[in-house]
DNA sequence: TGTAGTGTCTCTAGTCACTAGAGGTTCAAG
DNA sequence: CTTGAACCTCTAGTGACTAGAGACACTACA
């Protein structure tokens, strides 16, 4: 049985996050000692390193809440997980295309000022102030 | 001179955000008709025009702050401006560069199922749960 | 057995950049 | 002068945590 602070070591996943995933319905309640502290076993350690791993690859709690349903459900069909993962994965396609022109015209608006002058005269301020100057749209 | 609603319509800034603006102090306080409502002059048009080009840069609001802070004192050097388009750049590359990771791993979780099987050989859900299974690190 | 120090408990409030809604007032067109 | 859209303020909610207060529990050592 491993205290709230030991899994959280375990799993690199914060204290009060784990408490927030618990209050989320992601994690149920464990077992706890006579003075009311949570003790958790290797299912809740298995659980939570399945969570944490959903987090780092960007699965929103509510996804993960569904992908935990059908854990739970051994015999049903796994659509429902792939659709998940193919949503997750257009998401984050559309995220690196949109943070690319982002880049693009960053890249042009520092290129543009190198900090020397005076403010009136900023590439950087004058770009931001007036879409004219833009490369691209964004 | 424009209402709040014409403002918004040519900046694209939704009504209550331009509300938020102010509140942020972003955007000094409007001068009012004797009924109270929101009256803007050209300078409050290009104002939001900026803090919205900005924001579409993804640069956060206290990053805005401190550019048109820099705009009021044209005889300032505008070296902070630089640092702070290059500090959102560097940033901007960083998520690229963090969510290319995640979309190779989610094409290799997706591509490992076809959703056709049952949750309980789902591919998908056996990475999720074991990192053993991943391709790299993330 | 006592005690010191660390870990844990619950609860509230704060983060960021908005968004939604209630309930009331003002404006502009016809 | 009436109608209906636009506007006002205020509060609360979003997602996924994070921080802090004040109290209680556990563990290691004397």
């Amino acid at each position: 049985m491993f205290s709230i602070g030991e899994l959280s070591k375990r799993t690199k996943v914060k204290v009060p996050t784990i408490r927030y995933y618990e209050e989320m319905g992601l994690l149920s309640e464990p077992e706890r000692t006579e003075g009311n502290q949570r003790r958790y076993d290797v299912a809740g350690l298995e659980r939570l390193s399945f969570i944490k791993h959903a987090r780092d690859l960007g699965f929103s709690i509510e996804a993960i809440s569904e992908l935990i349903e059908l854990q739970g459900h051994p015999d049903r069909s796994c659509q429902a997980a792939t659709d998940i993962a193919v949503a997750q994965l257009s998401e984050v396609k559309a995220k690196i295309k949109r943070l690319r022109a982002l880049e693009k015209e960053l890249v042009r608006l520092s290129k543009g000022c190198d900090g020397g002058g005076v403010s009136e005269d900023c590439y950087v301020l004058a770009s931001l102030a007036d879409h004219k100057f833009c490369g691209n749209e964004h």
